[in-house]
DNA sequence: ACAATAACTCACTAATTAGTGACAGATAAA
DNA sequence: TTTATCTGTCACTAATTAGTGAGTTATTGT
């Protein structure tokens, strides 16, 4: 392996706030939201905690600022161009491809964990910004498409979305069979991405 | 106000017992699992944090013999004698009644969040409990009406009742508003539980 | 090379939490 | 009434956690 050759100063005010932002990520994925203590949190970073205070002015902030400096949703949401079956397609496909990720990525599974578990200000604000971003995809595409069964259809979104959500936190946890359904094998989820799509094909033909 | 007039002694080992897992089902609808501390328990009950030691062996004993001394789910199951229509009516009627008993019911909300939260055996049991029953209305009613098919719709139901968990706790924090409907409100829940009749409709239909 | 300052560490205080030994008060049986 | 036992309290130790003041080391500009 090579060895970097332009590594910097060894003291980085920049570096050291990115180190600590990081060490949360970490603590976050491993063991969940309630581990994000000063003491482990600079440990994980391999720093002092003052730096902690004097960076970001408490676990609490440092905390908001990695909530804000990543966009969860991102890597999931694509908008095509052309849309002529009223978003069905696209709503399959993003669904089951959220399902996927979440699946794959602990760090979401404990994102949404904890918006469910912790009223604060910064999870309200992804919360938000989710809502605004759909708010977007059903004005433009679904809403027109259903008309009047337009609330009914948003419903149905409602429920499939929570309840992907919600199979992906349960499996990971206290047992993973659901229904009878392993909700960790191939098999299991793949019955689940078939419901899925079942369900949005009956909700465009028959809503 | 009548005054109590068999009290029985003030001192008595199985009161205080009780006392205690009392105790523990307060805070637990009043701030979530994360607060169950001997010292807040004892408290709580009025009592000295010894008891919890000498009568439950620790916090996590008195805690496990809560969660086994509760049927959380006895509330909801009622099983009818006649099915003609391959269960629909009883699936419907289930999924709603346990969607509005969830939402008034916190502590209810606060067991299923604390069951994706953290991996403890008592809570194991009671996913187990639940999945046996489940699966005696599968086998016995739902199975045999859609045959090949019966992994789907498990995998539809699956994706409701959990969908129902999820919206019902989502709304409890951290804003309740899900696809532009507001889980709070008469409306909001009502058009959800339209989506499940016309789901479970379709599946019924269509599947 | 040498200050001035920025980055960082350390050792401490204080608060919260779990757990326990010794004892006090209540109850029940003689 | 006395006494043995059960029920319960209290005051303590120890561990974990948040937060800070004073000092040390590295970096930068002159």
């Amino acid at each position: 392996m090579k060895r970097k050759t332009v590594e910097g100063p060894i003291r980085s005010k920049e570096k050291s706030k990115q180190k600590l932002l990081n060490a949360v990520g970490k603590l976050l994925k491993t063991k969940g939201y309630t581990a994000l203590k000063v003491n482990d949190i600079a440990v994980t970073a391999g720093l002092d905690k003052k730096l902690i205070y004097n960076y970001f002015g408490g676990t609490g902030q440092l905390i908001d600022e990695y909530i804000r400096s990543h966009d969860f949703w991102s890597n999931i949401i694509e908008v095509p161009s052309e849309i002529s079956d009223g978003g069905e397609a696209l709503t399959k496909q993003m669904l089951i491809s959220q399902f996927d990720y979440m699946f794959k990525n602990k760090e979401f599974q404990r994102i949404i964990l904890w918006r469910l578990s912790e009223s604060r200000k910064s999870l309200k604000k992804l919360t938000d910004k989710q809502e605004e971003n759909g708010e977007r995809l059903f004005k433009a595409i679904v809403d027109p498409h259903f008309g009047k069964n337009a609330a009914r259809y948003r419903a149905i979104t409602a429920l499939l979305v929570s309840g992907l959500y919600y199979l992906n936190m349960y499996q990971a946890v206290n047992g993973s069979i659901f229904c009878g359904l392993d909700m960790k094998s191939e098999d299991g989820r793949n019955e689940v991405k078939e419901a899925v799509n079942f369900l949005i094909e009956q909700a465009y033909r028959n809503l």
